[in-house]
Formats: structure tokens, sequence, C-alpha cells
DNA sequence: CCTCGTATATTTACGGCGTATACGTACACT
DNA sequence: AGTGTACGTATACGCCGTAAATATACGAGG
């Protein structure tokens, strides 16, 4: 009964094999995601992870009902790890006194723009962020988050819909405008992540070479405009990007005026 | 050793297992897709595909290098359905003389819309049928197409490029604009089907009870806004709102005037 | 007609997968 | 110390992708 409590935390041996309370719920879910990160999707498997953690492939099944349920974690980890982005950079972020604002070229077309675009701005670098963080966990959007019916989503996710949607409203939209304004923000983005990712997840180091190369031994007088805008196609645009077009979608389904009467809550 | 010649090519008995040029890439690909539109990615394996064409599994390498080659395989037949109904449509499209020409609804904002932006959306609205028919397959486009360095897509998959390229710049924009716009409408498309097919894909039969029984489970004062917003984020929009917000973002791209001075081939 | 090369399909086998079931084992509490 | 329970292990089953060797059927040349 003594030798437990607190144990430090730290050194080990390898014989001790029982030690119980090794394994959570938020271990199991960020070993997978590490997993994810170094060696991609395929390589997630219950024994691997098992072996990572130093566990049987079967003690898992106690901190995730089975596979899909462990994916969906992940998308949940993805969604946590959003929220603490966002709460990071909120610390750093309005510098009502400070000198090194954002950059000219980070600051959008219309100065003084109301709050919630400036908020929905932010979730969504924010999100990108998170997503360059994980290119490889990122499909599981598409594959784990978008299939399932939006009541059994993660909390961590149903909180991101409800912040977006809140920001709708302030921005005027009565509640089946803010839905499909929802849907058009959940599209860009994720399309936006999608895109950008493309390059990124297979050719670490590539900065064109041989790519063109694969492009020059088509059959050279075809595709003219795809190879014309072949180097433009491969190089990401960056958060800039994903801003600019959300504005877009957004002007045109928001209210003329800037705030509504009563967006103050 | 002579009972085979022929054989009539209609019912054949189990014994006479023989039979060579039973299988063929296409009709390998064309069996795998309904595998997958009939029981889900999940359900495809070689083995299962195999017994499906009456046939071992090992007999399909012959025609798809592995697994990911099939997957891949089943990109390029999405593409090759894309470019037939396109094809398809366009027989039965431009009514000259025909009375009954598409819904008012149909029509978008600006009467005599240039021919490049038409022709967009026939091939964004193309692009979102074949998807609507193969939601269970849609997940490759953003899991196998986009993770592949462009150069080595199927040429299905090029050519459909290379036709968005064109029309981006028969509408005005150089090579490095059109390659962004290009982005634009990869993104959105993809991003759109994507979130279009959510409900569609695991929710058959389900107006909303059984969706909204799992949202009043939710801590009931929480997620104000998502509870408002729920039921119309459950239906989906239709092609409409892909051409609407495709629109948005190319008049954001695209030069003032309608067509170019140079824009005719 | 027979034979033989080649394209086609099968057989067998291996290691890895998800997971159901049954079993140990270390702790918490009395 | 004894016991219930939470935690992790052991074992097994059927599926998976696919490498290697083998059998079969057809086309062409003798």
């Amino acid at each position: 009964m003594a030798r437990r409590t607190e144990q430090g935390g730290a050194g080990r041996r390898a014989s001790d094999r029982g030690h119980y309370g090794r394994l959570s719920r938020e271990r199991v879910l960020a070993t997978a995601l590490e997993v994810v990160d170094r060696e991609g999707l395929g390589a997630l498997s219950m024994r691997r992870l098992g072996a990572e953690l130093g566990v049987e492939a079967m003690a898992l099944y106690r901190y995730a009902a089975g596979k899909e349920d462990l994916l969906d974690g992940l998308v949940e980890a993805l969604y946590l790890e959003l929220e603490d982005t966002l709460a990071a950079d909120r610390e750093a972020g309005p510098p009502s006194a400070d000198g090194s604002a954002s950059s000219p070229a980070t600051v959008n077309a219309s100065r003084h723009a109301p709050p919630w675009r400036a908020e929905l701005h932010r979730i969504a670098r924010a999100t990108y962020s998170v997503a360059l963080r994980h290119p490889h966990a990122v499909p599981l959007l598409a594959t784990r988050m978008l299939a399932v019916p939006l009541a059994r989503r993660p909390a961590a996710v149903l909180r991101d819909h409800e912040r977006v949607l809140t920001l709708l409203h302030q921005a005027g939209l009565e509640d089946a405008a803010a839905a499909r304004a929802h849907r058009a923000y959940t599209a860009w983005l994720l399309g936006y992540v999608f895109v950008e990712l493309r390059a990124m997840v297979d050719a670490p180091e590539e900065p064109d070479p041989a790519f063109r190369l694969g492009l020059h031994r088509m059959p050279a007088h075809e595709f003219t405009r795809l190879r014309a805008a072949a180097v433009d196609l491969a190089e990401p645009e960056g958060p800039e990007g994903l801003t600019a077009g959300l504005d877009t979608l957004l002007d045109a389904r928001v209210p003329d005026g800037d705030d509504p009467p009563d967006a103050s809550g």
C-alpha cells in the first residue's frame, strides 16, 4: 500500500510489469496520434499501439471500445488540441498596447473588421495549423467526423460547431442562414486543408524537380494548361488563402451592415 | 479437353472452372465499385472481390498491382464515369430549339453568363452527381487522389484538371491565377461534397427523429445555437449550393469583364 | 493432330490484423 | 488477512494482403 501513492513518475524497471494505472484514455490517444504522425494512419494497429505503450493489444480495449472508437478518439484529440491552440494564442493574441502587432500581410481588406469575423479567422487559422501539425490524421475528419450524425460527434467537435455558429449568429444570420453558412465554412475549411496538405504529406523535401520530372513524361503536347499551371499548383497558399476564401464566401451571406443591432452576447 | 471451345457464354456449370478471359481490369474495377457502393469501403477485400467475380483472390493481381492500385483504380473509375456523365448530358444539354429548357431555379444570377462559367457549372454538377451515386467511394478522393503528386494521378483525373484549367484560362486568368483558382475550385467542390454526403451515407431513411433524439440528450442548456441550427444543418443543399458558392469564389478572382479579348479557343 | 509457349487462374503458405473469451494479478477496503 | 474489483495478459479464431510455386487452357507452329 505504501509503495505506490505517487511513485515519482520517472524511471521504472522493465521487470515490474504490474503497476496498474499505466494507461489512460488520454495517454492511449496521445500515443496513437504520435504513431500516426510519425508513420501514417496505416501504421496504427492495436498491437502496434500496445507495443508502443509497453502493453498487450487487448489492454487497450479498456480505453477504447475498438479500433473505430480509437479513430474517433483521434478526431476528438485534434479538436482538443484546437482548443488548446485557441486558448494559447488568445493569451498572446490581442496586443492592445504592443507595438509589434500582426504583420500587414496578415490583415485583410477591411480594416476594423467586426469582431465575429476576426474571431472566425482566428478559429480557421488555428484549425489549419492543427491540421498542418497532423497531416496524416486529417483524412479522419472526412471519414470519421463527417460520417457521424452530428449528435454523436465528440464533445470537442460540438463545441467547435457551437463557437462558429455563435459567431455567425453575431454576424446577423438567423438559424437557417447560420446553418447554411456553417456548412459553407466547414466545406471550405476542410476542402482547403485537404488540397493544401496534398503536397505536404508525401513530398516532404521536394521543391519540384522529381515532380515536374513526372509531369514532363506526359504526352507532351497534351495537357497544355496543366503543364503551364503545374508549378503553381504544387506550392501551398498558406493560411492567407484560407481566410481570403472564407471572407469571400461569408461576404455573400452576411447582411450588409457590420453588426446587427442586437449582436453583443 | 474437347468440351469447352465456346460453351455459349450463358449458363456455366460449377465444374468448368477454366474459361480464361473472364476477367479484365475494367470488369475488376467495375465490380469493386459495385461492392463498395453496396457494402462500403471496408467490405472491399481481395478475397471478397475475387469471390464476387467467381475467382480466387490472387487472380486479381494480374489486373491490379495490389490493393492500393485497386483503390487508385476506383478513383479513375469515378472520373471515367464523370466523363461519361458529361458526354451524356452534353447531348441532351444545350436545348437550342427545345422548349423545356433548364428550370428557372437552375439558372443563376447573371443571365447570359459567359460560356466558361456555364461549362464549369456543368462539370461541378456532374462531379457532384457522380459523388452522390457512389457516396462510399468519395473518401478515396481525399485519401488517394489528393495524396498522389499530380503527375502520377490517373489520366482521367488529369483530363479533368486540364478541362477546368482551360475554362479558367478562358475566363481571363493567367497561369498562376488559374492555378490558384483551380485549387479553390477543387477545395470547394470536394469540401462541399464531403459535407453534403455526411447525412446520406449512414442515415438512409431518417428524416430527423432519431437524430434529434440524439441531440436532445445533450447538456440541455448548452449548445444553444447548435440546437437551434441542427435541423437546418441536417438537410443537404443540393447542387445549387455548390454552384452558388463556386460563383462566389470565382467572382472574386475573375477579371471584371466577361471574356478576355483572346478567349475563343 | 500434337506439342509447346504463354497467358491465365489456383494452391499453399506466412505474418499481421481486430477482437471474443478466459484467465491472472495488483490494488482498495474492510 | 480476506475479498471484490479494476486492470492487464494469454490464447485463439477468422479475416486480411500477398509472395511463391503450381496447375490449367488457349494460340500457333510443326
